[in-house]
DNA sequence: GACATAAATGTGCGTGACGCATACATTCCA
DNA sequence: TGGAATGTATGCGTCACGCACATTTATGTC
């Protein structure tokens, strides 16, 4: 998918224990993160998504649009905006075209939504805790590598940097590797999607 | 929970840049490993870490066992083991205790939960083909330590390390971080728990 | 040895989130 | 002006799960 031709694995050394650590490393993040924000969120981990997302983009999306952020189908979308409507987090606008109706965080979803952004940011520092400066550097780097390497659908970028703090990632400073990666190397800090 | 006392987070430096990169990749990771693993499953992600599960655990566990790996309760459990034994991929047998019912994979069973194995192993692979040997074993070694630093319940390092595949994670051979260190440092390679 | 208590699996019932098919409204285009 | 395309909302079914509880077996106590 990405370059390499050769899919055979060479059997157990120390490069697969490296995969292996890192399949670890994924679920125990995105368990941990999971669980931080939909105790944050009260609700889905779809519905804490949904909040962050919108947190972060420049125009309320219509539902579609976020149905594509979330991956789910606009069907899910609008019962998840029912619900997230109910809760008193979001309301819904008419958009320009009459079809559509935009998605907006009322005060309360805002808050909420930061809510989310903090108990992400401090399960990842915590999990950092372990690390020295430099080695926290080293990581941000070969994860932003790797990450660069697995970009893909649905939704593309928007999609993988999901529950992401746009206000840390450096994405308006070019300092995203994803976002870099996704424009075409070092475009400034407008939103490609 | 770790060691710092200090939860104030130093507002957006190149540290936030890296836990927030830990997210995405978590995030990332685990959703390409959930979605490969679902798939050679055909069924709920849990089903197939069941069936991974299976596959190492050295002694055929009982279904409260299995419950607490997977982090779900007993009934939920039961209706799991009834699905993939519908399927004919596990078997129930009568424990020693004929309280218990024990579960163990049938020969379908077993190549099922291979085919999940191979194909996490594949994507995990697939990300780290963007990286340089050295840079594998870099993240590698990073990854390790954060895993240590983030171990908890529930079903402690078990759980942490589901979908782990134990033939590359260094468990037997004591090079796997996260036993080493939920052992008490360098035992060889009794599973624990 | 009888009996309360705990442990372990299994069941009835409800819930929450979701997808598919479809209905309805609006816009676009020939 | 009529028909295709687009976007949202709804009816209906499904799937996985938790809670409360029933049932069977083990364990401890007098």
């Amino acid at each position: 998918m990405t370059t390499s031709s050769s899919d055979a694995l060479s059997p157990g050394g120390r490069a697969d224990q490296a995969a292996n650590l890192l399949g670890a490393l994924g679920s125990a993040i995105a368990d941990r993160v999971r669980a931080a924000a939909t105790e944050a969120a009260g609700g889905a981990l779809n519905d804490a998504t949904a909040l962050s997302a919108l947190l972060h983009f420049l125009d309320d999306p219509r539902i579609d649009r976020l149905a594509q952020v979330l991956g789910l189908t606009s069907s899910g979308t609008v019962r998840l905006v029912d619900r997230l409507q109910r809760q008193g987090l979001v309301q819904r606008s008419a958009g320009v075209d009459a079809r559509a109706t935009t998605v907006a965080l009322t005060a309360a979803g805002r808050a909420r939504a930061e809510e989310i952004r903090r108990a992400r940011t401090a399960v990842l520092e915590r999990a950092l805790a372990a690390l020295s400066p430099a080695e926290r550097d080293q990581l941000g780097e070969l994860a932003g590598k790797v990450l660069v390497g697995v970009i893909r659908p649905p939704g593309a970028y928007g999609w993988m940097c999901r529950l992401c703090d746009t206000g840390r990632c450096g994405r308006p400073d070019g300092r995203c590797p994803v976002a870099n990666a996704a424009t075409g190397a070092g475009s400034t800090g407008s939103h490609p999607r």
